[in-house]
RNA sequence: GCGUCCGUAGCUCAGUCGGUAGAGCAGCAGACUUUUAAUCUGUGGGUCCUGGGUUCGAUUCCCAGCGGGCGCACCA
């Protein structure tokens, strides 16, 4: 179709393709090759100079750019401005005040204006002719400002990097950030050319990610990967998701946790590991949870979860200081404080202390769980309704960093009990921010309690209907513990949730580059 | 899985008490040599999510399906 009268959604690429068309025809490739920049845009801006000269034309240090056309404004036939965007946006978005972020002066400071000169570009105006909002080319000149004193580049030579047949959704500086949800999770590649927010969120999980790993390499771990597809999902208790082995025949479970399997690395010796990885829950998907997330579990031989309590505040400490460079955390109206010690309390006595009722009390328990709207029936057991009760009661509670200890040992079966209270185990939960953000225990190592306890557990899965693998008795691993697991804490901590803590974001989607979705139409 | 709201141009959205639709931005053509979401003139662009039903006529009303948001349940 010819670009003139080509109509409808193929509009924009008839138009475009001509314009790549027109390139090649002057002998310039729309899909450029090897490009050297020698500054990111953040660098250049800074090489501008301060003052605008009066009646003469800027003439600054010189410096090869490369990024995305965010805004293209001719002035005249002659002479256009734009505005180039590189992954420097994200970090200058970084540094603004967040007052500011959000106004069309501040998107444009997180890019450079280019202006392009007929006269200057000379066969160049061919390729300034053909540019489109949304390409990538790379440019060559001196830095500058103009006379409404706008950071430049006074480009000499222009390539193009790589043509765009479609049009981005919004011009950069306009309109930022108001894709639909739906866009922004199914083609997260348009969330991320268009916020700078989301490629910011992005950059500082990365960042959260490769601080974590140097933190347990410091202390002494070493980096392990066990097996997602296990025959026997354990570690956790969730619905597995199946998946098939042809030629073995054999039905395996993308792993629920990695738990099992670091453990049996403890029986072999190796101490200190750590493995940072995706877990698969077959569950229900909401703002805190995705069918697939990642988590960072640790064990450390010897020590227990007074440990990981100690551990996990370092870890937490460090993090903010080396990726935001501050000791708070902001999430919503809350300021969340890293630097105080972290309150530690126990989950009995967080019932008494926030809902005023006491977990034996049985009465007390339903007349409560009547008032918040709990169903009895849903429970069947009184401990699983205190559970539900405590949930309601305490949570909300839950903003700022906040050990809750000692979980009752039914809700706990690979944990080690208290040792003059076997009802109740030596266990933390980990909250910030209302969410759960990390788990630890000291460690079951006698497998004839081990053994015990999976018994149990499978008599209780069998009672409930719904729990398809979980019964399953993992005896393999009850053989690693007879061959001797050294005492140990070990602790998991979401990375999905620390980084929604880290960034501020409110839905799990939204720190996930490609949350699941069912299959667009 | 249940409840609820939503699906209209490339994007964000109006609208049609049932008579096949509009805005802004983007696009195309033209004017303009320091613009700032440039401006000005002209102009093209739609399976109104899909499939049934009711109706003379459905984008609109009804039913089912598909996809999404939010809440609940399950879970972390």
């Amino acid at each position: 179709m010819d670009a003139t009268t080509a109509s409808g959604p193929d509009q924009y690429r008839a138009a475009r393709l001509a314009k790549a068309d027109k390139l090649r025809a002057a002998g310039i490739e729309p899909f450029g090759n090897r490009f050297a920049p020698t500054h990111s845009i953040a660098a250049a801006r800074a090489l501008c100079p301060a003052q605008v000269v009066e009646g003469d034309q800027p003439k600054g240090d010189r410096v090869i750019c490369a990024g995305r056309i965010g805004n293209l404004r001719a002035s005249g036939a002659k002479l256009v401005f734009a505005t180039l965007f590189d992954r420097s946006r994200a970090e200058i978005f970084a540094q603004q005040d967040p007052a500011v972020r959000d106004g069309a002066d501040a998107k444009k400071a997180r890019g450079i204006q280019l202006y392009l000169d007929k006269a200057v570009l000379g066969d160049g105006w061919t390729v300034v002719e053909s540019l489109d909002l949304a390409d990538w080319i790379g440019v060559e000149g001196r830095v500058g400002r103009t006379r409404r004193g706008e950071p430049s580049i006074f480009v000499e030579r222009v390539t193009v990097l790589g043509k765009a047949l479609l049009p981005p959704p919004h011009q950069a500086g306009a309109d930022d950030g108001v894709l639909s949800p739906e866009i922004r999770q199914r083609q997260r590649y348009l969330d991320l050319m268009q916020s700078d927010a989301a490629l910011h969120v992005f950059i500082t999980r990365s960042r959260l990610v490769s601080e974590l790993r140097s933190f347990f390499t410091e202390h002494g771990y070493l980096e392990v990967e066990t097996p997602m597809m296990q025959p026997i999902p354990g570690g956790a208790s969730a619905r597995p998701f199946v998946t098939r082995h042809n030629a073995l025949g054999l039905d395996l479970y993308l792993r629920i946790a990695p738990e099992l399997y670091l453990k049996r690395l403890l029986v072999g010796g190796l101490e200190r590991v750590f493995e940072l990885n995706r877990n698969f829950r077959n569950e229900g998907i909401s703002p805190r949870h995705n069918p697939e997330f990642t988590m960072v579990e640790w064990y450390e031989a010897y020590a227990d979860h007074r440990v990981m309590m100690d551990l996990s505040e370092q870890l937490f400490r460090r993090l903010a200081d080396r990726v935001l460079g501050r000791s708070t955390l902001t999430f919503g109206e809350w300021t969340i404080d890293l630097d105080q010690p972290f309150r530690r309390i126990g989950y009995h006595d967080a019932l008494r202390q926030f809902g005023g009722i006491d977990h034996a009390d049985v009465a007390a328990i339903k007349a409560k769980a009547r008032e918040l709207g709990i169903p009895l029936d849903a429970h069947a057991t009184h401990e699983r309704l205190v559970n539900a009760v405590w949930e309601a009661v305490v949570e909300p509670h839950l903003i700022q960093p906040t050990f809750i200890t000692d979980q009752p040992t039914w809700l706990t079966p690979l944990c080690r009990t208290h040792p003059d209270d076997p009802s109740r185990t030596l266990r933390f939960e980990l909250f910030m921010a209302r969410m759960e953000v990390g788990n630890a225990y000291t460690e079951l190592n006698d497998p004839t309690i081990q053994r015990q306890r999976f018994a149990e557990q499978a008599v209780e899965a069998a009672a409930a209907s719904d729990q398809e693998v979980s019964g399953i008795i993992d005896e393999d691993y009850c053989t690693a513990l007879d061959h001797g697991l050294p005492s140990c804490g070990g602790q998991g901590l979401g990375i999905d949730r620390l980084v929604m803590l880290f960034t501020g974001a409110t839905t799990i989607r939204d720190v996930i580059l490609f949350p699941t979705m069912k299959p667009g139409a």
